[in-house]
DNA sequence: TTAGGGTTAG
């Protein structure tokens, strides 16, 4: 007998308590045919069903994804108040149809029904742009509803997904809260906005304020180290992580904060102690070991995850395209990119396109990029048009470059990246007038390189060194140390590169240029202030030039010393912040690899 | 009876 057939013999179907209890019960156990039972019984049995009832019922069809059923009783409802309307409202929302949330929203004020804290919470997730989440903004007011956590939290988090960070501050700065969630969407709204020193900020006033972080405070902490590449403070972050030991999304954080970090020793003992693995941890995996230069390591992982891991996803591929292209794996690059839709049934998409221009491109078949590019599903985009840019700056093709450049600055008319790089190409191959036009254009348009600087984190500070900035109390001795070791490195075939100086300077003065480049300051600071041991980890906000990244290799090897450079990709899309770091550039590993890694910088393997 | 925060990509 199940439990219908007993309540019934009891003579409780009568009893709308009764009823609830046996919805609440089969959307706990998701029993879906049981639950339209209790709906049909509810019906025929000559009462008219209470509203709690039928909203109740209403969630139910939600919960189980049937939204065409809920929409069925709401429509029959001779009745509805706030909970059935928010239901609805919340239906919509988590099934991304946006338009139909907020037009539930304006039918139920036409009703003459009040919105609640339930509403606004639910129907602000389905925000579609600025304005109406303003106009929703004015309504909360309205309702006295702004100090509610929720609301606060779904508003926190909606400003922060439209880029009003400072909106999503003001609304957190507006109370003082008790509400541990709350400081997680602030935190965790900078730390996905690549504005990790503020999410860093926001979580030392969260510890003084008393909160203890949990898992998502923590996610997002380590979101944020990640973001500045700050090593030593990832591994404070990893002890108070100890105690949520087997926390799947955390480890899957942790993992990537040592992949991003450079430090794979430390995320290959993360990765080994997992219980349990899921496909973020795989393709974190993969592409970390690609991101620091062990491309072959990744499609061996790969070939593993393929025999005992989950299915690959739409990144995983993309992490295993993106290594084929930075091992220069011409072939490989071709058959998972041929293959990938009967493979794993999955249709390549702009990035895995991206990927494929960056392999042909680096590889110098640039006709081939531009003919793969026209080839695209879908149209390209900034990223993509960048990749194409930037290969040929590596091989000086100024006549690709232009046109890619073009089709950049029509989709982003101010991108200081693209005008840098191709007025470096129309340098490198003496096109003097395009270079001077293109200066014309960049002067009147009042756009400027930012500066490069790079970070080295010595004794748990963080020194940082810009280009002719000489404020660092150490620069003399740096310097000194750098003219010496230059002058060592000249005898070992040293020349400056001075295609990678943009200045209207000559001969010597070229070089003193390039001499000072911030990443070289940094790399004999460590030198200078590291043990012998230890690796020498920089961090540069913009992409290292060429010359820099021939210095680093040949610092490596006569120092015998490791260093990491996490610089820009030449492909993201630079912030304002500076700080969406995303390639870690290998200027050498001794010993913990025999794959041979392929260079955009050089053009070379190292 | 209705609502919230965290992880992977070029």
């Amino acid at each position: 007998m199940n439990a219908m057939q007993c309540l019934e013999k009891q003579g409780l179907w009568a009893d709308y308590i009764a009823y609830s209890k046996l919805i609440k019960c089969c959307i706990s156990n998701r029993a879906v045919e049981e639950g339209k039972l209790v709906h049909k019984h509810l019906l025929s049995n000559g009462h008219e069903p209470k509203l709690f009832v039928l909203s109740m019922l209403l969630n139910m069809y939600v919960k189980f994804n049937l939204l065409d059923e809920a929409q069925k009783l709401f429509d029959e409802m001779s009745e509805r108040n706030v909970v059935s309307w928010t239901t609805m409202i919340s239906a919509y929302s988590n099934a991304k149809i946006s338009h139909k949330a907020l037009e539930f929203l304006i039918l139920m004020h036409r009703e003459g029904v009040a919105p609640n804290m339930y509403t606004f919470s639910a129907v602000l997730r389905a925000c579609d742009g600025l304005l109406s989440l303003r106009q929703l903004h004015c309504s909360i007011f309205k309702y006295g509803l702004e100090s509610d956590v929720f609301v606060r939290s779904a508003l926190i988090d909606v400003y922060a997904r439209w880029g009003e960070l400072g909106h999503a501050l003001a609304v957190f700065d507006e109370f003082m809260t008790g509400d541990l969630v709350v400081w997680n969407s602030i935190i965790g709204s900078f730390a996905q906005n690549s504005n990790g020193d503020e999410a860093l900020r926001l979580f030392k006033r969260m510890k003084r304020a008393g909160f203890r972080a949990e898992q998502a405070t923590l996610t997002s902490t380590l979101r944020a180290v990640t973001t500045l590449a700050l090593l030593e403070l990832g591994r404070q972050v990893h002890v108070h992580v100890l105690k949520f030991d087997q926390d799947l999304i955390l480890n899957n954080a942790l993992l990537d904060m040592y992949c991003k970090c450079g430090s794979l020793a430390d995320a290959h003992g993360i990765f080994s102690q997992m219980r349990e693995r899921d496909v973020i941890t795989w393709s974190t995996m993969i592409a970390g070991l690609a991101q620091n230069g062990f491309s072959r390591e990744a499609l061996a992982l790969f070939e593993k995850m393929k025999l005992y891991g989950p299915r690959p996803n739409y990144i995983t591929v993309v992490g295993v395209l993106f290594a084929c292209s930075h091992g220069g794996f011409l072939e490989e690059g071709w058959y998972y990119f041929r293959s990938m839709k009967k493979l794993f049934g999955i249709d390549p998409g702009r990035e895995h396109y991206g990927c494929m221009i960056d392999l042909l491109g680096r590889a110098g078949k640039l006709e081939d990029a531009v003919s793969l590019l026209h080839e695209m599903n879908c149209e390209p985009d900034a990223v993509t048009w960048r990749t194409l840019l930037g290969a040929c700056s590596v091989h000086k093709n100024a006549d690709i470059a232009s046109y890619a450049a073009k089709q950049i600055l029509k989709l982003e008319p101010d991108d200081v990246g693209t005008y840098i790089l191709l007025s470096n190409v129309y340098e490198t191959s003496q096109r003097w007038k395009d270079a001077l036009d293109l200066r014309k254009t960049m002067r009147d348009k009042g756009i400027r390189k930012e500066p490069g600087c790079s970070w080295i984190e010595v004794n748990k500070k963080i020194h940082t060194f810009t280009f002719r900035d000489m404020s660092h109390p150490e620069i003399d001795e740096i310097t000194g140390e750098l003219n010496k070791l230059i002058l060592k490195l000249r005898g070992v075939g040293y020349v400056p590169d001075t295609n990678f100086v943009l200045k209207d300077v000559e001969g010597e003065q070229k070089e003193d240029t390039l001499q000072y480049h911030s990443e070289k300051l940094a790399i004999v600071f460590g030198l200078m202030s590291l043990p012998k041991e230890s690796i020498i980890r920089i961090r540069k906000n913009l992409r290292i030039c060429g010359d820099c990244h021939h210095f680093a290799k040949l610092v490596t090897e006569t120092e015998k010393r490791v260093i990491v450079i996490r610089d820009h990709t030449a492909s993201s899309k630079s912030t304002h912040q500076g700080f969406e770091l995303s390639a870690a550039v290998r200027a050498g590993f001794p010993n913990l690899s025999s794959t041979a890694n392929f260079c955009l910088n050089c053009s070379s393997f190292i």
